[in-house]
RNA sequence: GGGGAGAUACUAAAGCGGCCAAAUAGGACAGACUGUAAAUCUGUUGUCUUCGACUUCGCAGGUUCGAAUCCUGCUCUCCCCA
């Protein structure tokens, strides 16, 4: 009941930066299909923050697509590998969790992954089955097995290395780790960024010293971020989340550069890559073409209510100027002010603008601040409260005052 | 174990007794221009109820009228030798 072989490779293809060997791929893919019998398909991941964010999603769709296609996904719920932290892409080691941190973030991983993939027919394993009870002379033979030229080939460590950055000996255990997932769950394929090439690698050794048969890679490009150079990351603050409200969701997509916009339709959607293709050519506002991305990705996550209602929201309150149609309501209690009035810093403090004093003087200064469209700026100024009123800081900031 | 170098704000990096709340660049934020895009220009970027005051330059002490700058101890890192 498989789909073809033809029909596979090209969904299984898109978007992938990196196959390795492909050769082995293709035979493992071609096999399956003859034989009628599901891959096994590797996703690993270390819940070291509670929630996922868009980066993460383009491997999870990737692996729902092999899910599509009949074959087994298994998810790796990287328990112990995330407590040493993998050094990929680091310039530093990465502070230390607790177990109990980790696990807590898992569940909530869980829920938001079964946004994207199909959770019935989910395999999921926690590597602290296997790590937990590991005895030293395992954890040596482990170690045993890579040596250190190998593991300063690293282009991360190996930068770090001759920056003169520390790196602690127990990061060199991550690859390792990760690579005996791979040997305890039989994987066939992994799926993984390209800048997990290394750790997958140090898999299809750890799986050949088992004497078993080595898994292929499938390596899907890193997701940049909103500022559309740095790689999306929760710490650059430059992510999407997949629980992010439909509102910031598809504010974020239009802010995102012009440049982002074909990356992110290859990476985040099913349109066919040579109509959009087309649009970008020019067929299309860029605009349009970016507000195409925000509904899909919106309507994925949330509902195709909540894109429709988004982009027309967008279109009054940024193209037409219009105030938002809901804002944050903030309570002031009459008790505060004096004659009517609340000094403007104050103001803002309440409606959680800015992070310091000094902060939201600037805002001030710089007029950035309205008062039911009227400007001040004027940080000394006392404000006559009206009950309703509504302030904006920004073109993004908006509250609106409730007196009590 | 021995010897050497270093730790400055979000990041990189100057400063090496007063002119230092600390150059410069990036980032971030705001204004103009726009499509909440890019590019560009301008400004802001320690904290504080404003004047002005207060606390910062790894940590703890000390010298001095005065310290990011000098001294002592501690912590951490890097390099070289073993």
């Amino acid at each position: 009941m498989e789909p073809s072989l033809e029909k596979q490779i090209k969904t299984i293809k898109r978007g992938a930066i990196d196959i390795f060997p492909e050769k082995e791929f293709d035979a493992k893919l071609k096999k399956s299909v003859e034989t009628q019998t599901p891959l096994r398909v590797k996703l690993g991941v270390d819940p070291t923050s509670p929630d996922i964010h868009l980066g993460f999603t383009v491997v999870l769709r990737k692996l729902r697509q092999f899910q599509d296609l009949g074959h087994q996904a298994v998810l790796i719920i990287g328990d112990y590998t995330a407590v040493v932290g993998d050094p990929t892409g680091k310039s530093s080691t990465r502070e230390a969790l607790t177990h109990k941190t980790v696990l807590q973030n898992a569940s909530s991983y869980l829920d938001q992954v079964s946004k994207i993939l199909d959770r019935d027919k989910l395999e999921v394993v926690y590597n602290g089955q296997w790590f937990e009870d590991m005895r030293f002379g395992e954890v040596m033979k482990l170690a045993s097995q890579m040596t250190v030229a190998q593991m300063l080939e690293r282009d991360d460590f190996n930068k770090r290395y001759k920056n003169h950055t520390p790196i602690s000996l127990h990061e060199f255990f991550y690859p390792l780790m990760q690579g005996l997932d791979s040997v305890n769950i039989k994987a066939d394929i992994e799926l993984g960024g390209t800048d997990q090439r290394f750790n997958i690698l140090v898999g299809r050794d750890l799986q050949s010293n088992a004497k078993m048969s080595q898994q292929a890679a499938l390596c899907l490009p890193i997701l940049p971020g909103l500022d559309g150079v740095q790689k999306m990351s929760k710490s650059l603050g430059n992510y999407i989340g997949v629980d992010d409200t439909p509102k910031n969701m598809y504010g974020k997509i239009m802010s995102i550069p012009d440049h982002l916009m074909r990356t992110y339709f290859e990476l985040l959607t099913d349109y066919d890559m040579s109509e959009v293709d087309r649009w970008l050519a020019g067929e299309k506002h860029p605009k349009e073409s970016k507000s195409i991305l925000g509904k899909y990705i919106v309507t994925q996550y949330h509902s195709e209510e909540d894109a429709i209602r988004e982009e027309a929201e967008f279109n009054s309150v940024f193209a037409s100027g219009n105030k938002p149609s809901d804002m944050p309501e903030v309570a002031i209690v009459e008790a505060q002010l004096e004659n009517g009035q609340m000094w403007i810093v104050a103001v803002l403090e309440a409606c959680g603008f800015g992070s310091s004093g000094g902060e939201r003087r600037r805002l001030i200064k710089q007029g950035a601040v309205k008062f039911d469209d009227v400007k001040c700026a004027d940080d000394k100024a006392q404000i006559t409260i009206v009950d309703g009123m509504i302030i904006q800081a920004g073109k993004k900031r908006f509250a609106k005052l409730i007196l009590s």
